[in-house]
DNA sequence: TAGCACGCTGACCGATCGGTTAGCGTCCCG
DNA sequence: CGGGACGCTAACCGATCGGTCAGCGTGCTA
């Protein structure tokens, strides 16, 4: 009966508590992202986390409860990661930094990235989502602003804002499936590479 | 007992079987498109079919059956599909047709598309997901074929050949994340806008 | 017309799912 | 030192999963 939401902040148990939820959530963010949402079960973060199924009840009502904190934590820290770090700066370059920042987070935070990003789209349980996709959305028209002020500033071409913001998050949403920690660049140096490509095109100067 | 693939061809009912295979993993395929592989139970597809559960077991061995099948035949036919279409033209050009013909594909056989873009990557089964790879590495071989040439020939910028294959993939393979069929660009004129950007950049000439 | 092949079904199986409940042990505090 | 709060668990629940099996009905064939 007791939850977990109701335990007084001033106990110094709290502390314990605090950090067996953090626990539960970082092992779950890695099996959704390795097996997916449905090919995980409550029994399998349990014994990742080393503790028993009950407990798990203890600190989130449901599964589904502990699926929507990773998500939903994942996609707003997201924002706000990328947000905090744009500089002053021509808009070119702040959308440069959009993607670099991007590729940052996904290299500190992989697990849950891969969790939010492959969750299904059209998820039956929408009500829930509902506010994983205000931060969603607010991070589309981030890098579409970004766009948009670098074509006002005459250093991008006249282009279809909403696809070339689909463009670049397409190169940095699909990454986390071709890409692998233990070889290759790193997310953020692969974004770059990916800027430089978009900004500059392929084709060779005349 | 008596299983499909012993059938004689020679019986008139052969039609009917072939096509209630082909039912089967039309409605399997959307349905695991549409909830995933763990979320569509061998009850929804035979509800979705009209048929009983039982059914199914005689034209398939299993569920994953079922779901090679879809994904495999899909990924061999998107190669074939993308290849047979490259025309007689510069390399650039023939980038550029492998981009639109991905889309064509896309929009013809979209749920099969979705279901096997979305399998799971590092799903336990490989040994059935041996075969949809090698196509899969063929696919992505052959853009990198395409785009070697178009350096070689000075029609592009000594790019990476990698990591570019990986751009132009990436904006195909994300796009049934955000595309509806009912409204907006279709499938192949996304992709012929993909690849102006892609090729011409987004920053203004001087 | 007898028989058989085959498309097809309903009932059933053990396993596993998400979730519940009763209660144990321990540590803090009056 | 007594009591209650809390972290935590084992056992259990109904539902649903993938898969099996015995057998029905029909239509072709000998």
């Amino acid at each position: 009966m007791a939850r977990a939401a109701t335990r007084p902040a001033t106990t110094p148990e709290a502390g314990d508590a605090a950090e067996r939820m953090l626990q539960i959530l970082s092992e779950a963010s890695r099996l959704f992202a390795t097996n997916g949402y449905d090919g995980t079960s409550m029994r399998d973060i349990a014994l990742a986390c080393g503790i028993s199924k009950s407990l798990l009840y203890h600190h989130f009502t449901d599964k589904d409860e502990i699926f929507a904190k990773v998500t939903l934590g994942s996609t707003r820290e997201l924002y706000h990661y990328v947000f905090d770090r744009l500089p002053e700066a021509g808009p070119a370059e702040r959308v440069r930094r959009f993607m670099t920042a991007t590729g940052e987070y996904f290299q500190k935070y992989r697990w849950a990235w891969i969790a939010s990003t492959t969750a299904f789209w059209n998820d039956p349980e929408q009500r829930r989502q509902k506010e994983r996709m205000m931060w969603r959305d607010q991070y589309e028209g981030l890098i579409r602003t970004l766009i948009q002020e670098a074509i006002d500033a005459g250093e991008f071409r006249p282009v279809d804002v909403p696809l070339t913001g689909r463009l670049i998050l397409s190169s940095l949403n699909w990454m986390h499936r071709w890409y692998r920690p233990e070889k290759g660049m790193a997310p953020p140096q692969i974004a770059d590479a990916y800027c430089d490509m978009i900004f500059n095109g392929l084709v060779a100067p005349r």
